[in-house]
RNA sequence: GCCUCGGUAGCUCAGUUGGAUAGAGCAACAGCCUUCUAAGCUGUGGGUCAUGGGUUCGAAUCCCGUCCGGGGUACCA
């Protein structure tokens, strides 16, 4: 049992029994001691003080006493302007350094079939041009996400909607018809998603080419803009679509399965998956029937036009379109059904959605529709908003073509990645393929490390020049320390050194060792938080703060060559230990580390 | 206009439920490889935590105002 618990309650029974007062378990505070300060532990006391009616010094030299009789670890106390220092017994740390290490998964909390079950939405990306850095932050946390809830001993679906319909599908259909000249990924080599999002750009071109030539003609912006020969013609197709028009419907499937193979290479190189895919196609009907029924039943109302709206005046919000005049749905309505959908397949404790903030209003009129219609899980709807990746001149434009594409970024972190291992002359005598395969971890490692380690609701900037860093508060920095571990416990192993401890022997740590135990008994604790918090990067910090920690002692305290027996034992433990945990840690991220480097 | 989220070192970011003297990395400068991996370690310089008030033993953190920035705001997803 961690010590914090014992002395809350503790102090609890000191305050009762001193001052006669009962206070609650959760008002005692503990806290790490600061670093320039005798001690492990530190209470603060300033909260006792008007049960006390002491000064702070008193009330601390107070409590120290009683700790100090009543609870076997501490061992001593100091009192230092007003806070109570707590010096536990260096047992207790041995104690819990062993602990961890015999731990199957130290720091994660098995599940169970009686476990919430926690379903996830991320990606969802659109099918008519390939994924960007945008869907690469929506991924990567998605799938942490996922990673850390499980950690917390829930079960976890991870799911994806696909926005397989609607005008954007078309307009890279229209493009393919006209100018395409009956290219395939297979004829052209190019990768199925970028292929078709060539066709979107192409269609944009043309579009804008012919808003031109009609403005110069005479038209207003807004005419032009309806009556161009392109989006005219994009539209008509989307009708035929909704007619299930078989040739269209044929050239639809076709495309959009090039954009689902050239996206499952993508989300492979980043190692996310999904348990369940939705696809929008399927889930739309669903949306409207809902829509309809909840204007029969009242909850809506039809304007003169035939457009289905609802009034969240009540709500503090405004009016909100469900289905226009036409009869077509819009975004809401899809969403309306996929959740419903979803509720019918699974037995859902929690969903979240991952989604940016941009659509922040859009969930939040979404959880109070699905509770309108009378669903009681509306209401618990979590949706998981992060801020947008920022390029050092503005924002990712899709239709300015100021985007950083997944694949090309990925390939060439692994190509930096491979040129900094060579130039530093690592991974020697491992073959090709070995190689290879570090330096996509490595590369892999630092893009997510990256993007993960900042907080998810903040925007963030990527510097494509400078992002790519090996160096300082970095995924690659955390692998090296692993590796570095790793090559010391072959070492030990080759040597045929084994480590022999059990907390009964006698040891005195140095600062830096007791420090590191310290930081390893948190890592529970941080797992919980981020469950709790959802943030990755909360996770992410803490590794690189204990990471960091380690290579302090690494470079004060030698390992192998340490003639007590005991010293050895400990530090081997302790390495091993770290190594355990960052393993686990940067799994919750998604990251894989390397055994060499 | 209204709603919402941000503002911490030159730059990129941390900062547990309010706690002690605000922390890293990058960039700059100076050191450390014959030992277990130098993708590392040590040191120096760098701060009005946007700003003004409030709450209290104590505020980067909570509340209010102001300034700056992002996002949203009735038929794009």
């Amino acid at each position: 049992m961690l010590i914090e618990q014992t002395l809350k309650e503790n102090i609890v029974k000191a305050v009762s029994e001193l001052y006669s007062v009962e206070i609650q378990l959760e008002t005692v505070l503990i806290q790490a001691t600061r670093k320039d300060v005798e001690g492990d532990l530190t209470v603060v006391v300033f909260p006792f003080l008007r049960y006390s009616r002491k000064s702070p010094e008193q009330t601390a030299v107070d409590l120290g006493h009683f700790l100090e009789k009543n609870v076997e670890d501490i061992s001593s106390y100091t009192v230092v302007r007003g806070f109570l220092n707590l010096i536990i017994a260096q047992k207790y740390w041995v104690k819990q350094l062993l602990e961890a290490n015999a731990a199957a998964q130290y720091g994660c909390v098995a599940g169970s079939e009686e476990s919430p079950l926690i379903m996830i939405e991320y990606s969802s990306p659109n099918t008519n041009k390939p994924l960007h850095l945008g869907h690469i932050r929506n991924n990567l946390l998605g799938y942490s996400l996922a990673e850390i809830m499980k950690a917390n001993g829930n079960r976890v679906v991870k799911t994806n909607i696909v926005n397989d319909r609607g005008i954007h599908i078309c307009k890279s259909m229209y493009a393919w018809q006209k100018w395409g000249e009956g290219k395939t990924p297979e004829s052209t080599g190019i990768k199925g998603d970028h292929l078709v999002g060539e066709f979107y750009v192409l269609f944009d071109q043309h579009y804008k080419e012919e808003i031109r030539d009609l403005m110069n003609g005479g038209l207003a912006k807004e005419e032009a803009e309806q009556q161009a020969p392109s989006i005219v013609a994009a539209r008509e197709l989307l009708l035929k679509w909704e007619a299930r028009d078989p040739e269209t419907i044929a050239l639809w499937s076709r495309m959009n399965q090039w954009v689902y193979e050239g996206f499952n290479v993508t989300y492979k190189e980043l190692g996310v998956n999904f348990d369940k895919i939705y696809y929008e196609s399927e889930t739309y009907l669903a949306g409207k029937e809902e829509v309809m029924r909840g204007l029969e039943a009242g909850i809506f109302y039809q304007k003169e036009d035939g457009s289905v709206w609802a009034d969240l005046a009540g709500e503090g919000l405004d009016q909100k379109i469900l289905l226009r005049n036409d009869g077509t749905s819009v975004y809401m309505t899809q969403d309306i059904g996929t959740a419903k959908l979803r509720f019918n397949d699974f037995a859902i404790d929690k969903m979240i959605y991952v989604v940016g903030n941009e659509q922040n209003y859009h969930f939040q009129v979404l959880s109070i529709l699905l509770d309108k219609l009378g669903f009681e899980w509306g209401r618990g709807l979590h949706h998981f908003s992060y801020g947008m990746v920022e390029l050092p001149n503005g924002k990712m434009k899709s239709r300015e073509g100021t985007v950083v594409d997944a694949d090309d970024l990925i390939a060439e972190m692994v190509e930096v990645a491979r040129r900094t291992s060579v130039e530093l002359g690592k991974l020697e005598g491992y073959s090709e393929k070995e190689a290879g395969e570090t330096y996509k971890i490595i590369a892999m490692g630092a893009l997510k490390y990256f993007i993960l380690k900042v907080d998810p609701r903040k925007n963030m900037l990527f510097n494509p020049e400078e992002s790519i860093d090996f160096n300082g508060n970095t995924g690659s920095f955390i692998q090296y320390t692993y590796a570095r571990i790793r090559s010391v416990l072959r070492k030990a192993e080759e040597r045929g050194i084994s480590a022999v401890l059990t907390a009964d022997q006698p040891l005195m740590l140095t600062e830096k060792e007791q420090g590191l135990v310290k930081s390893v008994t948190l890592f529970p604790a941080t797992v919980k938080e981020a469950g709790e918090a959802y943030s990755p990067a909360f996770i992410a910090n803490y590794v690189y703060g204990l990471v960091k920690e380690y290579n302090q002692f690494y470079h004060d305290h030698s390992i192998l060559a340490e003639t007590d027996e005991t010293v050895r034992s400990f530090r081997l433990i302790l390495s091993e230990t770290v190594s355990k945990i960052i393993k686990t840690g940067m799994s919750l991220l998604g990251i894989d580390v390397p055994e060499r480097m």
